[in-house]
DNA sequence: GGTCTAAGTAATCAAACGATAACAAGTTGG
DNA sequence: CCAACTTGTTATCGTTTGATTACTTAGACC
């Protein structure tokens, strides 16, 4: 039972930001269809017809949360592109800003949701457009050639299905589940377990 | 308007393998979540709840799909293992072996939806197990070590988003989505196209 | 301090979905 | 040939869900 009693009033521009972030989270964890517009609104302490307004549909509100996560994202490369100060190698410190997404719960799984539901019609052609305009960002922006992408793709590919899975749940009872991760989040994998952890507990 | 009146009968066996890979196409397509029990009995010419019946819920039914789905996987992979016969390099033809299940619709698809939904209890679980079979198959089978194990995965997974993404839809219109795939399936991009060409139109 | 707008809620609805129950028609074995 | 089991269907139900409507109230402004 949830006392919803008093609720500071916002403006509707901040209160649009906590529910996208709380939508962040849910829609990350659930997936598109899965998240339902009343958890989002619980996540965020609002009522649930009031995320339907304040977005217009669900579809909508999946489809900020996503452009959203991609604006945090790319903001994340430029800077680690323009960080020229330490003499860490550039495919480094993507991939380190990478992997820094995951301290926003959701912001990358979100995009996972969107990537495996081309075939839906407007999600599809958004979760495309998404995935190029990072795919361009690398490419052009960062400099690298297209295997350099490829592999710097995949790598985060992998992170993001580990993270899916939840894979640190299994870390301490399985041996080979430590290995995958130290092999794939390298330098991060404490990290990785404490986010688990919160998210898991709290 | 389906017609759905006379129907030969068949032995629960072998209805049961049709409905198994009906539903690997519906859950590659929509996702766990997002596919509907009548989706699947559609597309395999039943009934609805001769579907639920026959696998008891819905999760039950995915589970044996992703199960299925993963048998199929390993036995692609141990196929490529035992063919010495070629002078293929073996990590080569173990990436051959994994996009030739590409070959029917959802096997890899349905398994990718299942790794992002990890915090589902039951589901979860299986998930996490079943990306571990494979892992374990490619670190010991195989012989590859933790870093072969890692770039193949990821490879895969990206193979899995982009098939996801239904990028080849944008192959024509975007030439990066054309230098894209040709860096993530060498050789087998005809292929990518040929199928989504058939699974838009059929 | 009253008023008017923006921020929010409670109540409710129709559609969709998974599941169940009850029934029909093949097929097989004695 | 008929009884019994298997394969399948139609009809229907209770929930869940996204969305709509109508109502409330905090707070900014003159």
């Amino acid at each position: 039972m949830t006392i919803s009693v008093p609720l500071t009033r916002m403006k509707a521009g901040e209160r649009r930001e906590l529910i996208l972030r709380a939508a962040t989270g849910v829609f990350g964890t659930s997936g598109y269809v899965g998240a339902t517009t009343a958890d989002v609104a619980r996540a965020a302490g609002v009522s649930q017809p009031y995320v339907v307004r304040m977005f217009g549909t669900k579809e909508q509100l999946f489809l900020e949360v996503i452009n959203r996560a991609l604006e945090l994202l790319l903001a994340g490369f430029q800077s680690a592109l323009d960080d020229t100060s330490s003499d860490v190698a550039l495919e480094k410190r993507m991939g380190l800003a990478y992997v820094n997404q995951l301290k926003e719960h959701g912001v990358l799984l979100s995009l996972m949701h969107a990537f495996v539901l081309g075939r839906e019609p407007v999600i599809g052609r958004a979760a495309r457009a998404g995935f190029m305009k990072v795919y361009r960002f690398l490419r052009e922006d960062a400099g690298f050639d297209a295997a350099q992408v490829q592999n710097f793709l995949a790598s985060g590919m992998l992170i993001n299905t580990m993270i899916g899975l939840d894979m640190a749940e299994d870390y301490d009872g399985d041996p080979d589940v430590r290995e995958l991760m130290e092999c794939a989040f390298p330098e991060k994998v404490e990290m990785v377990r404490e986010l688990a952890r919160k998210r898991t507990e709290g």
